[in-house]
RNA sequence: GGUCCCGUCGUCUAGCGGCCCAGGAUAUCGGGUUCUCAUCCCGGCGACAGGGGUUCGAAUCCCCUCGGGACUGCCA
């Protein structure tokens, strides 16, 4: 059996996407399933709009999402190769160089334009004679090559793993560039001799490469390679519904780890776009994407990219995390805050955790946390608010103030349980309810009226910082 | 304009001829739990784009219309 061969090949002109990802994802889904391999190459050949830095930033988001890979190329470095190919197809006489300028070209398209017809390249420098082309070489212009389209044009059919066959009764482009001015390929042609060469088995992509799929299969014919399969994936889109873009907030997967979200939050969250388990499982682990994803199961139509799901599923990672890694992520933020300033002791870490344990019920991103109220009960400055403010005015409260901090006082420690019998005792001792203690508590010690488990907070605290602020409380009231 | 893809709750989806006057998730609304907020649990609202066929029977098959999207570059 053949070994599976996807690729993901992504172009550095921007961050990562995340409709990239998400191609990146099911391909590297796809390998993993079938102990395949999985080649990332970088399409980096138009010179004026790639960049080193979105190079990287690709490499450090697919290995943040955990979609490793087992080959790189970066096709700048093997300009060389499709050099020799086309001009294999020019000697051929497969492809021809063209000496049209770009403002000609756009002149000619933008007639069409108002002619209403549609815009194709008309061949006029497909049987150029020696001395023509000598003639525009003199007059220093540049040439490009052209794939020369079969006369007999027949309809080209792209057999689709994912949508079925589909058939092209025409394809709208004429003699399309393969090799651009600069030397460089254009995407179709690298494209090709990059699957043809890297052994890709399968390409899978999205669906706005469709027809370049079918222009594709003409250059294979035409250099006699033998085809991979492909196969389809529907488009991401924005709320708007159209094409995923910048417009559409926030969209690079370096945004989203910034904010503060869980790589396996995203990646569940991919995963169910565009594919689904069938069942009513929601959450998945990696190695459950690996072992039930298939090709059956993906859906063909577009799908919006939805953030309040990933806010979801990112609270749902989160308050299943390893305290001690919750704290790392943390960190940046509460740092960033002003909650934290230098390093912190093993004490402080510890406590941080269980700080971390108690509010992250009410996370969605780890940005939340750069102005988060909780915090302030432990990283203070506390404010009264008013509704605590009365709270403190009731009745009962000095009585139970006290009562509460006598027994506070003489404690070492706290633990949530040594909170609940003290809160017991004194509502025994007052005749009250539950409420007229629990409530005049969660004033003195937060300043305010709602927030995490009280008992929870007073453990965290300790015996000494919450007699302190019940101390206040009571002068003040 | 041309070519191609797609069309089930706001969103992600289940459904591949009868189990569906359509199920789950999220969002939203209400209730419960709690000292309180969040979490959690329970419940409500909410969709087969429209029209023709085929069939005893259609969300499911066929056709048309409408709608959305992509492509149409010396970008990828």
């Amino acid at each position: 059996m053949k070994t599976e061969r996807v690729r993901f090949a992504p172009s550095p002109t921007g961050w990562l996407h995340v409709g990239g990802a998400r191609t990146a994802l099911f391909n590297w889904l796809y390998a993993k399933k079938h102990d395949g391999k999985m080649v990332l190459r970088i399409e980096d050949t138009d010179q004026k709009r790639s960049r080193e830095k979105y190079t990287e930033g690709i490499r450090e988001d697919l290995k943040w999402l955990g979609l490793n890979w087992d080959e790189y190329y970066r096709q700048s470095d093997r300009l060389e190769i499709y050099e020799r190919y086309a001009r294999r197809l020019v000697h051929e006489d497969k492809a021809y160089h063209c000496f049209c300028t770009e403002e000609e070209l756009e002149e000619r398209r933008q007639k069409a334009l108002d002619d209403g017809s549609t815009p194709i390249y008309d061949g006029r420098c497909r049987d150029l004679s020696e001395e023509q082309k000598q003639e525009y070489r003199e007059e220093g212009r540049d040439s490009v090559i052209r794939f020369k389209l079969p006369e007999q044009q027949p309809s080209v059919v792209v057999p689709d793993r994912i949508k079925g066959e589909i058939e092209f009764e025409s394809l709208t482009t004429g003699d399309f560039v393969i090799l651009k001015s600069d030397g460089t390929p254009s995407y179709n042609f690298a494209c090709v001799l990059d699957d043809h060469l890297m052994e890709i088995s399968f390409v899978m992509r999205a669906e706005d490469h469709l027809t370049n799929t079918a222009k594709q299969l003409l250059l294979y014919d035409a250099l006699e390679f033998d085809q991979p399969e492909f196969g389809h994936l529907s488009m991401l889109l924005g709320p708007d519904k159209s094409k995923l873009s910048k417009r559409s907030g926030a969209t690079s997967v370096k945004e989203f780890r910034e904010n503060g979200y869980l790589p396996e939050a995203l990646i569940n969250h991919l995963s169910q776009l565009g594919w689904s388990s069938k069942d009513q499982q929601e959450i998945f682990s990696v190695s459950e994407l690996t072992e039930k994803f298939s090709l059956e199961n993906i859906i063909d139509s577009p799908q919006v990219f939805n953030r309040e799901k990933l806010d979801w599923y990112n609270n749902q990672y989160l308050k299943q995390a390893e305290l001690d890694r919750l704290v790392e992520l943390a960190l940046p933020y509460l740092r960033q805050g002003n909650y934290i300033e230098g390093e912190l002791s093993e004490g402080e870490r510890e406590e941080l955790a269980e700080i971390l344990r108690l509010i992250r019920p009410s996370l969605d991103q780890l940005e939340d946390l750069l102005e988060h109220d909780d915090l302030n009960i432990f990283y203070g400055p506390l404010e009264l608010t008013e509704k605590a403010e009365d709270v403190l005015n009731w009745e009962t409260t000095s009585n139970v103030l006290n009562g509460l901090y006598e027994r506070f006082t003489t404690r070492e420690s706290l633990a949530p349980e040594d909170v609940s019998s003290i809160v017991k005792e004194v509502k025994e001792d007052n005749d009250i309810g539950y409420k007229e203690v629990y409530k005049p508590l969660r004033a003195a010690v937060t300043g305010k009226v709602s927030g995490p488990e009280i008992k929870e907070v007073i453990s965290i605290l300790g015996p000494d910082i919450t007699g302190e602020r019940i101390e206040k409380a009571l002068k003040n009231s």
